[in-house]
Parts: C-alpha cells; sequence; structure tokens
DNA sequence: CGCGGCTTTGATGTTCATCAAGTAAAGTGG
DNA sequence: CCACTTTACTTGATGAACATCAAAGCCGCG
C-alpha cells in the first residue's frame, strides 16, 4: 500500500524513506539534496533513561525526535530542573542550536526513542543555500521556544494545586491524548517540573484522590472529574 | 567626523545611515537591498510608559529596537507578569514573530525609546532571498529566547532574598554597566518580574539596607557590597 | 490641595519545605 | 531465584518562608 503512493521520495532508499516527519524538515529540500540528506543522516535509538545529550558538551548534530518522549533538564550539581517535556515536533535538537557550540541543557529519554542526526554544518549549508527552508527552520524553533516560554508562564503563576493539575493535564491532553495514562516520570520529576517539594506533589495527588477527581494505580493515572481538575488549574 | 568615516552605508540618505544596529540586522543585505530597507522601514518614539504592542493585536511589523529600554509581559486581566527587560540588541519584536498572527505579549517602553520597523512581509521576502541574513535572524532570535529562558530558570530556583539580589545584579550589570543605577521599573513590578509579592520585595530591599548592601534614594540604587549581593544571588 | 498610586512597616495567617519514619517497588549480585 | 540494597513513594508533624491585610506616609499630577 505504501509503496504504491507516489511520492518524491519514492525512489530515495534511505531511512528517511518512512519517515512522518520527513515532509514536515525536508520538504523545501530539492530532490538531489534530499539524496545527500539520505546518505548523511543517521538514526539513533535510546532506551529509557539513556541520554541523548549532555549539558556543557559540543554541540556537533542537528537532532529532531522521530518518536518516543524527551526531558529536557539543567542540573546545577544539587538539583535539577525540568525545563520541558517533548514529543516529537516538540522537540528540534536543543534551542540555543545555531547560537551557542555547546548544549546548554541536557536531554534523557522517558521512553524509547528514535532521533534523527545530521551534521550541524550540513544543515547550515542546506539553510543557506535554500532560503525557504531556513525560513521553516526559524518558524519552527521559535515556536517551541515560545512554547516553553509560555508553559513556564503558566506554571509560576499557580501555586501547589493548580501546579499539579496543570502537570495532569498537560500529561492528558497534551502528550497522551487521554483521560488514562501511565506517567512517563517519576513524583521527583514532576516537583523538578513545577518547582515545588516531592512530597507535596504527592501529598496533592493523594489530595485529588481523596476528592475523587482521579485515580491512582502506581504510575498509571485515570483523571475521573475532568471538569474538577480544570477548575483547579484555572484557579490555583 | 561622522561624515568622512567611509562605509558602504555612506552614499545612503536615510535614518538607518547612523543607527549602530544596521550592521547587525542588515549586515548581509545587498546594496540595491539596503537602498529598499531604506525607503521602506519607519522610526517610531516612545516615551516612558507608552504601549509598543499589545498582546492580541495582530502582527503587523518587524520591530527592533534602537535605543531605549522596554518590559515584555503578559496579563490575564486580574495579574501581570513580565517576561523580560530588554535593551537594545536583547529585543526583536516578539519571539514568536515567524510563528504567529498576533502578540503573545505586551510591550511597553520602560525609558524613551526608539523602535524601527519593517513590514513583515518584505522581512519574509528579504530572508527567503537572502539566507545568510536568514540565518542570521535565526541565530539572533534564538539567543534571545534562550537568555529569556535560562533567565527564568535562574530566578525559578532561587528564594525571595536570592531574586531580589538577582534582579539588582541583573540591573547593575546587565543593563546599566555600574553599582549605582536608577531603577527603571517600580517595586511592584520588580515583584511581577520574580514572582513574589511587592511587600516581600520592599522587604528584601529595605533588609539589604540595613545590612549595609546597597544604599536607596528613592528610585536610585547604590550597590556598596556587591560581594555580599553576589553571594547571596548564588546561595539564595 | 486633594486624589490616586506607589512605598513602607507591622501583624497575622497560609502555604509550602523540611525532617522523620515507614512501606512499597525496583534493581543487583550471589 | 532470593536476600540485599537502593530508590521511589507515602504520611504526619513541625517550622520557615512567604502572602495578605491593614494603616500610614509619600510623591506626582491635574
Amino acid at each position: 500500500m505504501e509503496k504504491e503512493k507516489p511520492t518524491s521520495m519514492e525512489f530515495l532508499d534511505c531511512i528517511c524513506k518512512d519517515c512522518d516527519l520527513k515532509n514536515l524538515f525536508f520538504e523545501h529540500v530539492k530532490k538531489d539534496e534530499m539524496q545527500r540528506v539520505c546518505s548523511m543522516n543517521t538514526q539513533h535509538a535510546f532506551k529509557k533513561g539513556d541520554i541523548i545529550s549532555r549539558e556543557g558538551d559540543d554541540i556537533k548534530n542537528f537532532t529532531y525526535l522521530k518518536s518516543g518522549l524527551v526531558k529536557l533538564f539543567r542540573s546545577d550539581g544539587e538539583k535539577e530542573q525540568i525545563i520541558h517535556i517533548a514529543k516529537p515536533f516538540d522537540y528540534v535538537s536543543i534551542l540555543s542550536l545555531f547560537s551557542q557550540t555547546k548544549y546548554q541543557y541536557s536531554v534523557t529519554a522517558l521512553e524509547d526513542s528514535v532521533t534523527c542526526n545530521l551534521e550541524m554544518s550540513f544543515v547550515t549549508e542546506m539553510a543557506e543555500k535554500n532560503s525557504v527552508f531556513a525560513l521553516d527552520l526559524m518558524r519552527r524553533m521559535s515556536e517551541i521556544s515560545d512554547k516553553i516560554i509560555m508553559e513556564m508562564l503558566e506554571i509560576r503563576k499557580r501555586n501547589l494545586r493548580g501546579r499539579v493539575s496543570f502537570m495532569l493535564l498537560y500529561f492528558a491532553h497534551d502528550i497522551f491524548g487521554g483521560n488514562s495514562f501511565e506517567l512517563p516520570v517519576s513524583r521527583k520529576e514532576i516537583a523538578e517540573y513545577i518547582g515545588m517539594s516531592t512530597e507535596n506533589v504527592i501529598r496533592t495527588l493523594s489530595e485529588f484522590r481523596k476528592d475523587k477527581i482521579i485515580k491512582i494505580f502506581g504510575k498509571i493515572i485515570e483523571i475521573v472529574n475532568n471538569e474538577g481538575l480544570e477548575r483547579i488549574s484555572r484557579l490555583g
């Protein structure tokens, strides 16, 4: 079936061939350049918990997420701060890609994930030769940073209960698209995301359970009263 | 004197001629395009307190700050959240410039400020025709969002005293470049920036005064013990 | 000169972090 | 596979950090 669908990629035989993201990232790349993309990019699989890139390391590759779920975070030796949880489309390498030589944050896989890597020099060259691609890339990167900034502001203006409910709704609606899901992070990581203590995150989850707003089975969360949770998120 | 200095702009007679930022933004623009830039861009002066752009309005122009100081903030009717205080180089329109059609935040002038405006369609066209310019622009925009995200994380990991000292050092070193300066914002605005109550910002400033770390004369702040303040900012 | 917004300080109460102590779950080496 | 260790989770108790309320002085501006 897929083979019969005629696309400009059809004649190519490379790992990009069946990639859902190829149109997103290489929609404006000419055929001969696409041939080069195919010969150059490398795919990389990560297991849950694996480090994808580490704060302070040299940026060598342009990386985007093909499947899975990752967390961006910063560490000062003592504590960690989670900056964002990203799924495919939400993550293009690290943000400062074109303005820094070293990674500013670390990225690890929260679920088994696959990335595609291209050498930075090649992407730069491609952007220089193909300005529509450059504009597209700019649009995508600015969308992502905007999303992160907005999210940080939304979290910042809420109190403990508001932040926890915001996170639950974030997982339910933005990440998993359903009212029942398995938390891809520990309670401690939720705490690091919303800037509260682990104990209080747990306490709040227990409160929500007692108030019959959610059900908890270990890592599995089921949102029972979505409107109630939304209200807490709005008012908290 | 300035007239005698030979530059590629010399033959031009437009408001860009003496602009310090022209090389920054239009360094890779060809001469004939520069001629067009000159004929198209418009300069706009704002008085302290003026609104430069308003959350929710349509994005029409590409705007950059030529002189002055501005604040980026968001309002939910009730309270305001300050996102960033920006000086020239730190501000290129609003961040989501290429990914949104409406402003996500508002911008007002904290000091008398001058902006330069170009129609978005023209900038897009320029970026499409000139990919080096596009890459440059991308680099600059990603630098700015990165800076904002980093700053939010730095603020988030500190307590009240740490946040206030961070802000004072930010004004002293990043904005004004000296240990004595006039606060361009009210106490309330500092509170909105660091996510604490106005009263506690004032209380902390008074504490610093009593501890002989700073001197206060209304809006004028003088940092007396810089090392002490740095220590509070690091540990707080 | 009087009004409204900004600033300041004190008193009070709420929210949240921390400490402590225990249970459950998940890796680890024999 | 089991004992062992470590890490994650949970609840309660306590105190610290911070918001809120209240009242008064100050300043700029019409």
